[in-house]
DNA sequence: GTGAAAGCGCTAACAA
DNA sequence: TTGTTAGCGCTTTCAC
């Protein structure tokens, strides 16, 4: 791609500052040079080299996102939401997995690193988080985003996940369950552990027995084998809080194997809203996930940092919405009996 | 960021030059030369500026990827297939949404092309693909993937859409439904035109009637007027086929409003192949896409090209695999009955 | 096999 | 307001 800021400034009868000053806007030019330079780049097919670009100004406009799996689509909705926030700014968003490793993680982040980007977003695959020390070495702004660990003392935005399983549970003990399962895809990150503090709490207050925790895993047999106790043995639960999508998948999964009626026989709250829960029978009550809000406030964070300004390290926690759909029922006392029986 | 491969190359002992050579392997170094180089390096947290890199050796390591839609997990699940695929040779990957808009589409690519990366994936908005000027001047490879004009000449990832709907047209038919409609979010698409065609062909041999086309647009609302009116109007059918995902999810929410049963009332094909399709009551019968095999496709295309080499274009048309589940079982005369008593 | 030096395309000082 | 020029960090001749 042969055309360079000298073809055009030659072409336009300018000098190369002045090519370059038209298409960055950092020094006024006169309107009648603007136009001269605009149509010579026009016919030429001139754009700007960003890596030239940024290699010399030494600022970058790239962000980089790192997330552990570009198949689940709460990590690809958060990148969408922050591509439409960064876009309108003429940022380009550079994307990476972790296919949840950590090792891969660390892999992945000095590839990233190695653009120097504007900024980084990451989603930790876990809550050790150990990559971190990498960043910390790099004058790169980032913000964690979902998975944060404890004490960590940066950038950070996450739900508040206590407030999450205190409204599913709520719910469900409203509509007058009593025995509650709760299903995570695994119990090691802690975002997943508040969610079941928030459950636990509320059944605690009621006087409810805390309800069974089951980690369904990542595959469709597994977690209909460890659900399938709790839907057929003999301490048949009511109450289903799945605590990811996949998890609302297993527990869904489970009982139409299992030959139970949502919410005939069972109540399921799901976890994440996505049209799917929407559309099937009976739709899905839902804790969605603020992913637009999200994407707001890690591009608010990234921005506070952008010129080379050092904003104070802020922690942004949003809360989820309880999305009342059919799922969720009172319990039958006739499906009680059968199940008894 | 201030640590360069001078910095790494003082430490060292050696020339810039050897550093550079360490690390891109293109020319030998000694064993012992090679050691000292990266203990440096790993002492100063030294990662090559891949910007820098770029601009000198005119190669870029970065493929750019432009979707419709960030939020559609087709769309995304591409994104991580061809992820997947470049990674492990040091490529990155930069992605950009053009909202469905072809001018956003044209100004995006344009962004796009200014980072010179080593190759551009792109799934157009529209089967005009009015940018693909845009691309035509440069030098970038690009393979068009999904959506393809149908006079295209170059690099080309297709889907035998007529076979995807013949498959699903003859499986219906072979359950015994006569009556039946056919749901796309847009018949504006080529795509979509020939999954229709695929059916309208296999329900002509058979001599039944062609099928309704409808357009569900975009809302649910929408969608579900619609397909109402063949559900619960006097023209009935038995059989649905969804041509998109958003259809699928149409047709079940409609199926629901107008308290259809699945598959005992109505049968449905959906398009795409989602967990939720397997986990739901009914388990959705489907047509799937091989996500996975078309974003390596699109990377041995693109690899082809890499090093300057002038491969001659080539097209590629993978097959659709119907998934039968559940929500297709031969139309119940009972149902019939009900239905236009 | 290694070092010295030129230069990729661009922007930012400095001059004019 | 515009032109001239140095140099960002790297790779790649060209010497040795």
């Amino acid at each position: 791609m042969p055309v360079s800021i000298k073809d055009v400034a030659k072409r336009a009868g300018v000098s190369p500052g002045t090519v370059s000053n038209v298409f960055s806007g950092n020094r006024a030019v006169k309107a009648e040079l603007i136009e001269r330079v605009r149509s010579a780049a026009a016919e030429l097919g001139y754009e700007t080299d960003r890596a030239a670009s940024q290699l010399r100004a030494g600022k970058a406009r790239v962000v980089a996102a790192l997330v552990p799996d570009l198949n689940n689509p709460f990590f690809t909705s958060l990148i969408a939401s922050i591509e439409a926030q960064v876009r309108d700014e003429g940022f380009d968003i550079i994307v990476a997995s972790s296919h949840g490793d950590a090792d891969e993680e660390a892999r992945r982040l000095s590839a990233l690193l190695a653009w120097r980007p504007a900024g980084i977003v990451i989603i930790p695959c876990s809550d050790e988080f150990a990559s971190r020390n990498i960043l910390a070495d790099t004058q790169v702004p980032f913000v964690v985003a979902d998975r944060v660990p404890s004490l960590f003392q940066g950038d950070a935005v996450t739900m508040d996940n206590i407030d999450a399983g205190t409204k599913a549970a709520e719910h469900l003990v409203a509509l007058g369950h009593r025995r509650f399962v709760v299903a995570a895809s695994t119990l090691k990150l802690q975002n997943i552990r508040e969610r079941c503090a928030g459950i636990e709490a509320v059944l605690a207050k009621e006087g409810l027995a805390p309800p069974t925790l089951i980690e369904v895993g990542l595959d469709f047999d597994t977690a209909t084998e460890r659900l399938g106790v709790f839907m057929e043995g003999e301490q048949q639960a009511s109450a289903f809080i799945a605590l990811t999508n996949f998890a609302t998948l297993g527990i869904l999964a489970c009982a139409h194997q299992t030959g139970l009626s949502v919410p005939r026989d069972i109540s399921v709250v799901g976890f994440d809203d996505y049209s799917w829960m929407h559309a099937v029978s009976p739709p899905m009550t839902a804790i969605r996930q603020p992913v637009k809000q999200m994407g707001q406030a890690i591009w608010t964070r990234l921005r506070g940092h952008l010129d080379g300004r050092s904003e104070p390290a802020s922690r942004e926690k949003l809360t989820c919405e309880l999305v009342v759909r059919a799922s969720t029922a009172a319990p039958s006392s006739l499906g009680d009996t059968l199940r008894i029986a």
